[in-house]
DNA sequence: GAAAATAATACAATCGATTGTATTACATAT
DNA sequence: ATATGTAATACAATCGATTGTATTATTTTC
C-alpha cells in the first residue's frame, strides 16, 4: 500500500514538486490558483505529508519526550494529560515513556529520544537518579530538557516546574501540631531526592516552630508504598510508643498505614492523626478521608510544556535555570482533624 | 549543536559512509576489525543514529500510536502502561494521544498519527464513535489498528482486546440477586458503544434467567461519571420506590451513587446493594468497599500490543478479525454482601 | 514596444541513513 | 603467473519533502 507522495501529484498536474511542496505549505510564493488546483489533487489522490521526511529535511520532529517513573500513578497521569492537551495544541505529539524507577532505563530512553531526534525532553526523574551523566548529556548535545516535580538538585541549566515541598511539608506537620499532635511519625523516601528532602524540610521547620524535639528515630525511609505505609504502622504501634501523628511523603503510604491502624482498631484521629501527600482520589474516599497536599498534576503537566514550547519559541534564556514553584495547597479533611468539624466534613466529601 | 553523522564518521576513517552503515547495522559485510574502528570513533565522535533518517529510508518509524478517551482515568493509564512496556521490550517507542471523547478529535489524531507514519495504531474509541469512517480509512491505506475495550460493531477488518462485557454484567447482576435484590437498577452509557450495549446485556440476560422483569425506566444513560451516579441515586431515591440494587457500568458512577446513599443515611448494602465495574482503585478504599468487575488494563494493553506485534512479524492473518476476549472477574466486596462474611471481608480490605 | 520589475514556477541540492550493484583486494587453485 | 572465487569495500540511487537559486511568464513603466 503505496503512499501518494509531493511527486505524484506534480506530475498528475504538470509541474514541479517544489511548487507543489510550496502550496501544500501555503507559501505566498505560488499563485493561489495552482494552490487550489493542488490542494484538490491532493484530496484526491488521498495524500498526507510523510512527516518523516519533512521532520528529517527540518531537522524538527515537532514530538515531545516525556519521561515518568510510571504512568499508572494518578499524579503522573494527570501530568501526562496535562501535557499532552498543551502539546497537541501547540502541534506537537508526545513519546511517554516511564522509567519504572530505573536509571539504567532511563538512561536508554534518553539516548533512544535524541535518537529520535525529540525537540525536547520533560521528566521527573527516578528515585536512583543521583549520577547525572546521562542528563548532562542532554544539554550538551543541545536537548533542552524540563524537569516537573521530580528533579535533580545542582542541575541549574535546564527549567524546572516543582512545587513547594518545604511549604507542603511544613503545612501538614504544622497543621498537625495545631491538633494536638506532639509525637508525629514521618514516613519518607530517600532524602536525596528533592522532593522528599524538602517535605522532610517543611517537617523539620514545624517542629522546630513549635519547639518539638526532633527525633530522627521517628523517620522512616521507605519506597512509600501501600504496603511500607501498612509494615511501618504496625512497627510504630509495636516498638514506638505515643506517636500521635503521622505525616508521609505520599498518600500510597499513608493509606496503607490507615489500614492497619483500622484492622486493629485504632481510632484516626483521635489516636493518631494522619497527613499524607498529593491528593490522590483515593484520598478523598477512604474513611475517614485523608488529609493530604495537593498538587495539581494537570496544573504542572501544562506549565512544564509551556515552558518548553517557550523555550521553542524564544530561544535559551526562559528555560534556563527557570524554576516555576507552584504552591501546595493542604486539604484538611478527617483523618487529621481531632475536633471534627461538621461543615469542613460535608465540603470534603464532595466530588474531587 | 549539530550532531555527528555516518558521512563524518567515515571521512575520518577514510572509507565510505555505506560501510560506516553497515558497521553500525553489524552487517557480516563488514571485516570485524573495520567494525571495530567504525564503532570506536562513533563512540569517539558522540554519534547517535539520525532514527528520522532511518525510519524514512526504511519507511518504518518503529513506533505504535495509542489513542485513549482520557490518560488520567486509571484503567487507561494502566493500559497505556501495558501497552508502553510491551513495545519498550520490542523496541518500539509509544505516541500516546487522548481523544477525549470527541469524534473530530480523534479523527484528526488518526490522520496526524498517519502523517507520522506509525506502524501501526492501539485504540480505545470515543463514546460518540459511531461512524467509523476515519477507522476504515485506517485499513484502506494499510494501517494496522487493534481496539482495546470499546470497540467498533461490524469494524471485522482489524483486531481486537475486549473483556467479556456481557458475562462481566450478568455475574454482577446476578450477584446481586443472589444477594436478595429484585428491583434492580442499571447506570449506563449510550448503547450504541459495544461495552456498555453487552453490560447492559449481561444485565438483561440474569433478569431473565431468575424470571425478574426487566424494567426500562431502571436503566439510566448518563456519562458515567461521579456526578451522574450521584444525581441518579437522588432520582432514584425521590422517584422510584423500592428499588434495592444498582449495578453501575463503571465505578465512579456507583462511587458517585454511594456518596449520596451515605449521605441521606441509606444503609449500603442492607437498604440497597452497589455493583460497579472497572475496579479502579478507590472502588477497594471506599466504605464499604465497592464490589466490581475487574479488568486488568495492564493485561489488556500487553495483550493489544502484543496482537500488533504479531502482525508486524507474519503480516495480516493474524490481525484480521482476531478477537481475544478477557474473562472478567467479579470481586465480591462489602458493597453487595447482604449478608456479611467476615473471612471475605478482610480479603478485600487488601492491597490490590 | 522595449526595458525593467515582479510574479510564478522550475531546477537542483540537501537532510542522514540504507541498500543493490559495481569494483577492488586478496586468497586459492591451476 | 594466470585464472577463479570470494571477501571487503566503494559507488550511486533512493526515501519524500524542503528551500536557495535560476529561469521563465507576466505585468508595469516610460
Amino acid at each position: 500500500m503505496k503512499k501518494t507522495t509531493i511527486h505524484e501529484i506534480a506530475k498528475a498536474l504538470g509541474i514541479d514538486s517544489s511548487t507543489v511542496s510550496r502550496a501544500l505549505n501555503d507559501s505566498e510564493r505560488v499563485k493561489p490558483r495552482t494552490k487550489k488546483r493542488v490542494l484538490e489533487k491532493a484530496q484526491e489522490l488521498g495524500y498526507t505529508r510523510n512527516m518523516l521526511a519533512s521532520n528529517l529535511r527540518r531537522n524538527k520532529s515537532n514530538t515531545i519526550g516525556v519521561i515518568v517513573p510510571r504512568i499508572s500513578r494518578y499524579f503522573f497521569s494527570s501530568t501526562i494529560a496535562g501535557i499532552e492537551e498543551t502539546a497537541y495544541k501547540a502541534g506537537y505529539s508526545v513519546i511517554i515513556c516511564q522509567s519504572r524507577e530505573d536509571v539504567n532505563r532511563e538512561r536508554k530512553i534518553i539516548s533512544n529520544l535524541m535518537a529520535n531526534r525529540v525537540d525536547g525532553i520533560l521528566m521527573s526523574v527516578t528515585m536512583e537518579t543521583k549520577d547525572s551523566s546521562h542528563l548532562t548529556e542532554c544539554f550538551e548535545k543541545g536537548m533542552p530538557l524540563v524537569f516537573f516535580d521530580r528533579h535533580v538538585e545542582g542541575m541549574n541549566q535546564t527549567g524546572k516546574v516543582v512545587i513547594d515541598d518545604v511549604k507542603g511539608g511544613f503545612e501538614a506537620t504544622e497543621h498537625l501540631i495545631k491538633q494536638g499532635c506532639r509525637k508525629i511519625a514521618h514516613f519518607t523516601a530517600p532524602l536525596d531526592v528533592e522532593i522528599y528532602k524538602n517535605r522532610h524540610k517543611g517537617y523539620c521547620m514545624a517542629l522546630e516552630k513549635y519547639s518539638i524535639h526532633y527525633d530522627k528515630n521517628l523517620v522512616y525511609i521507605s519506597t512509600l508504598l501501600k504496603e511500607d505505609g501498612y509494615f511501618l504502622a504496625e512497627k510504630i504501634v509495636n516498638e514506638c510508643d505515643g506517636v500521635d501523628g503521622i505525616f508521609s511523603a505520599n498518600d500510597f503510604a499513608a493509606i496503607g498505614a490507615m489500614n492497619f491502624l483500622k484492622s486493629i482498631g485504632k481510632k484516626i484521629p483521635e489516636e493518631i492523626a494522619i497527613a499524607g501527600f498529593s491528593n490522590e482520589p483515593t484520598s478523598a474516599v477512604i474513611e475517614p478521608s485523608l488529609t493530604t497536599v495537593d498538587q495539581s498534576g494537570t496544573e504542572i503537566g501544562r506549565l512544564a510544556c509551556n515552558l518548553l514550547l517557550d523555550y521553542f519559541k524564544n530561544g535559551n534564556t526562559l528555560v534556563n535555570n527557570k524554576t516555576i514553584m507552584i504552591q501546595p495547597k493542604l486539604i484538611v479533611r478527617d483523618s487529621s482533624q481531632k475536633k471534627s468539624n461538621f461543615k469542613e466534613m460535608r465540603l470534603n466529601i464532595g466530588f474531587k
